[in-house]
DNA sequence: TCCAGATACTTTGACGTCCAAGTAATAGCT
DNA sequence: AGCTATTACTTGGACGTCAAAGTATCTGGA
């Protein structure tokens, strides 16, 4: 279903005329709403043929950056902020599919840490081949885009907390 | 729990570390869907003492934007890109609620429309308030920002096919 | 040493979204 | 009119996420 008109400058138009208040905060947010849709979407296709998704990607990407490809589960739910429930779910389906295993940590009984396997190497390389052949859903933006995109949402997440600002500003 | 570090950056420099491309839109697009995660969760926690989320809300805005206060289901779903599945169920609970009824279409039997009630209008008004209240999320971001994300997005989703572009481009 | 509180993960249940299949009604062609 | 294809919505199942409760383990103070 293809629209005659964008949708967003429409529901801007609407809430203006009912003084709805915060426009161009409601059309900024709702267009990240939209691409976020568009890309998760055109993500999990290209991914989908590797029997992953993006939260699945995502956890094997993390893994293989680590010196030893392993993590505790909780530091997995840190780095990739969900929640502990999901990295279970999440783990679990990657270990079903050879990608992942469980190990205890060697010193705190409480712990358990996911470790990558060769097979769950290999399948985030070709993930990985996979989204940077459609730019991870971007294709077709042009580089000061990304930039643009990448500087404001940075500016945006830091004053959200998201992390630390580092001490130079 | 606070990062000391941006995870996205970091994710940037592993990326490129092992030469896995496409590190801007990687940083790009990851920037988005963490953004949204932010933003979603704000509006969610905002319209959670009027038993909406943001998909309710957005169903209820909709329909009090029309002339008659109503839409085929189809519709709803195409002004708002979502499922008809998920139009089904959004709008089962806002009737649950009493903020919205079904009614037959006068000439076309196979088609539901849905009605905002007197109720479903004020909700919708609070639900405004509210999220104005908060910016839509984006809290402390200056005016040329939210015109920065507009603008970039909405040249991604007009390529991406989301709607007509005006034929004067 | 012992125990209360904190930490780490899993389990259960509620919710939202999507796909595929099913039901009902309309539209178009003959 | 009659038949077929299309359209509109709903249902059931799979999956992902989150919150809350449960289990196991660790930590730190008495």
């Amino acid at each position: 279903m293809r629209l005659h008109f964008d949708p967003i400058e429409e529901a801007g138009a609407n809430w203006r005329r009912r003084d709805w208040g915060s426009v161009d905060a409601m059309m900024a947010t709702t267009s990240i709403t939209r691409a976020h849709q568009i890309l998760l979407g055109r993500i999990d296709d290209a991914l989908a043929p590797l029997g992953l998704n993006f939260s699945r990607f995502e956890v094997l990407a993390l893994l293989s950056f680590t010196r030893e490809g392993r993590l505790p589960m909780g530091k997995i739910g840190d780095r990739l902020q969900v929640h502990p429930a999901s990295v279970t779910n999440t783990i679990s389906r990657l270990e079903d599919d050879g990608l992942v295993v469980r190990e205890p940590h060697p010193t705190d009984g409480r712990t358990t840490l996911a470790r990558v396997t060769r097979r769950g190497r290999v399948r985030a390389d070709q993930g990985a081949a996979r989204l940077a052949a459609i730019d991870f859903g971007l294709a077709g933006m042009d580089d000061a885009s990304y930039l643009a995109i990448r500087g404001v949402l940075r500016e945006f997440r830091a004053a959200a907390g998201d992390f630390d600002e580092p001490a130079a500003s």
